[in-house]
DNA sequence: CTAGAGTTTTATCAAACAGTCAATATTTTC
DNA sequence: GAAAATATTGACTGTTTGATAAAACTCTAG
């Protein structure tokens, strides 16, 4: 291989298969057993190949959990970033959620990879967090609190409600088997996202305090 | 030592010492590393005691994880055991969420101990959760079925409530450090959890729809 | 004080583990 | 199609890990 100063290094056919193979074996053992508990040897069989070979695109253990954490970090803060300041309040609010839950639904595996690095400390993203995460948090904070100034949504501590966002949809990815415990097998996954998608419209719009306690509209319409 | 057969065996006062320290130890690297990713030296280590001495109170490392898993359900669900189907329905679900809240500020260790083993797929307790979890949700929820048809609470999925008042609360203790760097270190520990709680409260009650959407009421009182 | 139960340590083991190396096989490039 | 570059393998290394055996020590009941 020759030593190309000013190119960038290109990547062959057979490169680009085998590190996207070993990735998503990677992503399998790191998000169930955590950084500590995965090993090289269950990666590389799960990969189908052979450890020294899986070496020979990943040197270290390490680098394939730190290439899947960067690739992870760019598409999970991605609904956030979609906030939009201009957008009609409720509704944004709505569709971040909604969009959180997909992820939950879709990428279960990336948000248990994530949830056991921050369960362990974050030892290996805290700085990460410092220069992505809180920054984004803290210009999404004050899009919040100019809806609340507003009036259009009820006044409350906007890092907490984010918190809340996160934890209620990543919860049907982290906990999944509680999940399917109490639900029980009726319901299929499908099912189980749209009552989840559901109840959280609820729980975010309205509380669980009856309106009519609220207001003073009468329960039951009388035509 | 005797064996004796009908008698239940008596501890000594340097066996419920040590198991005491271990078992404190062992809390701290599971909740940290899951259980595969600790390991008896670091727990034997962070105990002060050498390995074969801790191997001979408990003599698998797969003993000191199920005596935790065991003394951690007990006090898990006892909050929602004391969920009372004959109390105001409102301040019930309050205070079980405050308590919720509680256990997650006092015992962190405990709760990402148990978000670990379900984050694993929780292949050691899924007959426990089936046995014991499961029928204990089931009847609150007929508690709270029997709240909303009274119109006492909102209709809601009663799953889906207790699972977001889990990961709420529990956030806290599980995703502790990207909270604090979410947060940063300006408010303190005990300030963050009466935030947490303040906002909690509202967003169960109330959720985020300002009232004025809901009652008739001006936004501006004039006096 | 002493016998035996209870506790701790030293030494050790086999398996699992992360990672290396040189040799071989395959693919790409000219 | 041969040389160069890339990919794969088997054999291996030093370390960590879970667990055991037996000897040595300490405590406690009588």
């Amino acid at each position: 291989m020759k030593a190309r100063a000013t190119e960038t290094q290109r990547k062959t056919r057979i490169q680009m298969e085998n590190e996207e193979r070993i990735l998503d074996a990677a992503l399998e053992e790191f998000s169930a057993h955590g950084f500590r508990g995965a090993t090289i040897d269950r990666i590389a069989e799960h990969a189908g190949m052979s450890k020294p070979n899986l070496l020979y695109y990943f040197r270290r253990k390490q680098d394939m959990y730190e290439a899947l954490i960067a690739r992870l970090l760019k598409t999970w803060l991605e609904p956030l970033r979609e906030l939009d300041a201009t957008g009609d309040p409720l509704p944004e609010l709505q569709s971040y959620i909604r969009r959180k839950l997909e992820m939950a639904r879709d990428f279960p595996r990336e948000s248990r990879l994530f949830a056991n690095e921050i369960l362990q400390g974050a030892p290996r993203i805290k700085r990460l967090l410092e220069s992505e995460l809180k920054p984004l948090v803290d210009e999404k904070v004050e899009v919040l609190h100019g809806w609340m100034k507003d009036g259009q949504i009820n006044p409350v501590d906007a890092r907490h409600l984010i918190f809340s966002i996160w934890s209620t949809t990543q919860h049907y990815a982290d906990f999944d088997t509680q999940v399917q415990v109490i639900l029980g097998p009726d319901r299929g996954s499908e099912g189980r996202f749209e009552d989840a998608a559901r109840y959280l419209e609820t729980l975010f719009l309205d509380g669980l305090r009856p309106q009519a306690e609220k207001a003073e509209t009468p329960r039951v319409r009388v035509p």
